[in-house]
DNA sequence: GGGTACTTTGAACGACGGTTCAGCTTTCGG
DNA sequence: CCGAAAGCTGAACCGTCGTTCAAAGTACCC
């Protein structure tokens, strides 16, 4: 069972070199087979490249997912998400897939699935919040998670095409910036703050 | 000099079928004309597919340009810009470019010369604003240009790929709120009270 | 140790589409 | 008119993959 391989290798070959660029004989290549052996496993070129992107999206979030398990505020958990998205910014084949989805419903269709995975992730964490006493009470979380993770995605296109008016820094400055503004509380400082505290 | 009536032509159908599918002998057909007659103004494929993503944004940034003459306050303009954003979601073409710009140097070079105008657009209201008293004078107009220019961004991204979570009202209600928290200001309702009052 | 299903391979096919080219038409200055 | 430059055309060329296929491993079960 090579799929898992052939996966991650177009993934890799997809950041590299971009998604139109992308030849089964190079994802082959990567995989360490042949590329008649990567179709023996997708049908077709566009079927791997739809679902290379998917799997690698699939992936993030649960890594993502699983760490918030450890916060123990709300504030704690937005901070990590934010930590994640500003330190590991995949959004190279997030732009590939938005591309795709222009004109593929295929591909449009399992962005939006990921895409409200995602933003599902925060707008648990307003609930949370809001239950909690941290957040203002009359905080929309779908709007709200809606509202962040925009705001995440348009930094994120800056910083991936190295756009020098902006750096990891400044960027999860803006974001705890918005994140507070909406949520009507204090944020910044919750990671060190459990670390010191507690 | 058929050369404006071809990159119309290919920002078309680039809208249409996407970047990468867009095939010479459709730009030309478009246009009226022949492949090679279309190589004959361009050198190369790839260098129509760049020249005709930046044509359209030149195109899209002097129209807007043009209409912030006609404002007379600093909020009206912001306004104006939000309601062009919204109104025209012309990131299609933004996407393939991001998308593009990811490999391709020279594609990222005009991406960040096109996007400094276009940001700069924002930086301009801000400074008239400040200078008039209407927003916060500690606020830094370029930073203030990158916060909005990016939520933009990341909503437009929504929009054009029709999620159902967003509509063109909470867009622009979505950047507004987040352009008064940044400026310490109120512009909503600069449009209708302009054209009201005076 | 033979059968069966699964996996992989090398080689070749075939289409698509960018690009070239030789020549035709048009424009325009003198 | 003439000739040269500019603009364009139809036709052909040709490289590049995606995809197919027949045959060869490979693993596993009885």
């Amino acid at each position: 069972m090579r799929k898992p391989q052939i996966l991650e290798a177009a993934a890799a070959v997809i950041t590299e070199r971009g998604l139109s660029n992308t030849r089964i004989a190079d994802v082959a290549e990567r995989a360490g087979t042949s590329a008649p052996a990567v179709l023996y496993w997708f049908d077709t070129r566009e079927q791997l490249l739809t679902a290379a992107l998917i799997a690698d999206e699939e992936d993030f979030a649960a890594r993502v997912g699983a760490r918030l398990e450890s916060a123990s505020s709300a504030a704690e958990k937005l901070m990590l998400l934010i930590d994640a998205t500003v330190a590991e910014p995949r959004i190279d084949l997030w732009i590939e897939l938005w591309a795709r989805s222009l004109h593929d419903p295929e591909a449009a269709r399992e962005r939006l699935r990921r895409d409200r995975v995602w933003r599902s992730l925060f707008a648990e964490v307003v609930v949370a919040g809001r239950a909690a006493g941290e957040f203002d009470a009359g905080v929309d979380p779908d709007l709200a998670a809606l509202s962040i993770a925009s705001f995440m995605d348009g930094l994120s296109v800056q910083m991936t095409l190295r756009d020098p008016a902006i750096t990891p820094e400044l960027m999860g400055d803006l974001l705890v910036a918005h994140a507070e503004s909406i949520l009507g509380a204090r944020i910044s400082g919750a990671l060190d703050a459990e670390a010191v505290g507690a």
